[in-house]
DNA sequence: CACGCTATTGGATGTGCGACCAATAGACAA
DNA sequence: TTGTCTATTGGTCGCACATCCAATAGCGTG
């Protein structure tokens, strides 16, 4: 029969072996769905035994949590690098509303929409679910208060414009598995629109909605 | 031994069965979940047997499609009553905002995000969910349209309108499943803060958005 | 009242899952 | 090199599910 299998066993050290189980995880939640997030599924994205997997998460449901947790960390320091932190406010909420929009960002969409929902089963996902809002919510806070402390921008409260901004992001997220084609401008820009009028930027400032 | 179940058969005709059938899993679908519509666990709330379940839908993918479908179609009717239709629109546009806040009103955004997500795997779902979201879009622009006409709004675009209402209503039943204790008012008003707005309205016109 | 149609049952089959555990074999220290 | 520790295996168990099917029994027709 065919010999294409080698069951040679690779020991690692048990930190290196978590981190490496989770971004698997990570990669599965974003390309698949928090669902498809089994023990099965891991170990053999890992070339490893089902066993292993939940050696290390004897609860499948932690390792459901802390793959999203990753992933939307992950995703968000690349949509508010730290590098950033030099730049003008506004070329920084520019930047993170260019990438919130398009098919790339449709993959975060997705798994925000997929945590939302499956954090109604799953406490622990719930749980991380939250933690993530307000790193998103706080970060997006906090460029707004630069913009607003440099003169960039005005608003009365940079904190609750960040959250109307997220909502309707995530409002525009929501449809991420469904039929968009032919959504008229006024839609696709109307967080570019929130943006500039609450921050009292003239309309176009943050780059053109498309 | 316990007598307490009876064997005994009751005959339906098919149509009245399968709608039986219907309106049990949109029950489920409200209140559980859409994976909680299972073979099984509809015949349980029928008091009947898996079998004739999956006799009327060889397919579970098709009750759980049918399921919502009867569900979001019954919420919509009951949030834009035909019976309204000599109101003033701007009191019906109030009444439909009033009942979109409130936990009233989360099952059914629970729904709608279960829905958006399940989506992703089940095709015939998708389809429903495409339906539904034609049918609230369409709905809610007659209502703006309604109120253009007759003068009482001023919108370039009722249909653009309405779906800028329908996205800032999905951006906030988001969060359906999370905590929410403590969000500002001025995030609470969103929706009736950008219909007023986009129709020309005073502050206030819809009624207090708490 | 008897009969036939078919709605309904009861059970079987196969799949994928989480959880659990004793046995095994790498890697590292003595 | 030998021995020990433990990361990893390979397998088992029970559960919930969709799907399928032959047998059964309610109901309307005659």
């Amino acid at each position: 029969m065919s010999s294409s299998v080698q069951p040679k066993r690779v020991r690692k050290n048990p930190e290196a072996r978590r981190a490496e189980i989770v971004a698997a995880a990570a990669g599965i939640a974003l390309a698949e769905g928090l669902e498809c997030i089994t023990m099965r599924r891991v170990a053999e994205e890992l070339d490893v035994r089902p066993g292993l997997i939940s050696h290390y998460f004897p609860v499948a449901e932690e390792l459901v949590a802390e793959a999203f947790g990753t992933a939307a960390g992950g995703e968000l320091a690349e949509l508010l690098p730290e590098a950033d932190a030099a730049l003008p406010a506004v070329r920084r909420l520019a930047r993170f509303l260019g990438r919130t929009e398009g098919r790339r960002y449709d993959e975060l969409s997705r798994l925000w929409l997929n945590a939302r929902h499956l954090s109604r089963f799953r406490p622990a996902l719930r749980e991380r679910v939250g933690q993530q809002e307000a790193l998103w919510r706080d970060g997006l806070t906090a460029l707004l208060r630069d913009g607003v402390e440099s003169g960039e921008f005005r608003t009365p409260d940079p904190h609750v414009t960040a959250i109307q901004l997220l909502v309707v992001l995530d409002g525009l997220g929501a449809h991420a598995n469904t039929d968009r084609t032919g959504r008229p401008a006024a839609i696709t820009g109307m967080a570019y629109a929130l943006a500039e009028r609450e921050l009292a930027l003239p309309p176009g400032a943050l780059g053109a909605p498309h």
